[in-house]
DNA sequence: AAAATAATTGCAACTAAGTTGCATTTTTGT
DNA sequence: ACAAAAATGCAACTTAGTTGCAATTATTTT
């Protein structure tokens, strides 16, 4: 399967995160530690071994924010996309950018920009920055 | 109407952006002008006098995205928002603020960010910034 | 000004992402 | 092994957006 290696790392943060640990979610954690981008529902189910019903799915995701091991990183089109919430601070994570030709995201690990300091009386909780361009592929 | 007082400037800007004058674009154009900040289809159907088919509003705002004169700001839930492509510049336009507990949006105009310094091998054309978190009236 | 041409609009039907209610199955605690 | 609680699956639904095509409106040509 494709999270194999995965698999032991996210029976453990199943646990630390008090989250009942069954095999739907012990897949879908593996395939998101597994990728190396946010994926969307759909590329979830096209990684999965054994299809998993896509509402199971939308509530192991939602379970996952919930529990805050993984976040949504940002919706492309009309799909949220989501990835584990390693690499990522409180406030944000990296940025990220999606190729305008072959559509592909990358993680911009080491490139996070200072916080917008909030106007008077908000008070700001999360910053997610948003690249488009052109991938060295398609350049 | 709502746009009322930007029927004009409205008018000047579909004949400079070399868009055909309709009243259908006019009246749309009008209510993004009029609007403090970025509309969905759905909000900009509420503004609107006389009911214009949805296929209509969603070509005229992938028109004028075309032309430049407005552009997506960002998505919430799985719709688009558009505003007015003034105050913003070629690559980045201000950051978005989104309440999470009343849902309003702020453009925090005088807020933006500097740009992320590509990876190698990569182009970026746009960059986009999204808050969230408590708003004044919500803190 | 009338006709021809091109662009825009509206309608119906469709797609895709995500949600809700409820019955069934799986986990967990005893 | 057994009961209680939680998670899963299915069917039906909602919402945002899209596509094809016919009818309308704007522009250009005669
Ligand atoms: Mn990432
Ligand atoms: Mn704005
Ligand atoms: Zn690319
Ligand atoms: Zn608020």
């Amino acid at each position: 399967m494709s999270g194999e290696g995965q698999y032991y790392a996210a029976k453990e943060m199943l646990a630390e995160a008090g989250l009942h640990c069954t095999e739907p979610r012990l897949a879908v954690l593996s395939v998101l530690l597994a990728a190396e981008r946010p994926l969307s529902k759909k590329q979830i189910s096209e990684r999965l071994d054994e299809r998993i019903n896509k509402v199971t799915i939308y509530r192991i995701l939602a379970a996952f924010c919930e529990a805050q091991i993984v976040h949504k990183a940002f919706t492309q089109g009309r799909a949220a996309y989501y990835e584990p919430g390693h690499n990522c601070g409180a406030v944000q994570c990296h940025p990220h950018f999606t190729c305008t030709s072959c559509g592909d995201t990358h993680c911009f690990l080491g490139k996070t920009l200072p916080l917008v300091k909030a106007e008077a009386g908000f008070v700001i909780q999360r910053q997610q920055v948003r690249l488009e361009g052109l991938c060295p592929d398609c350049v």
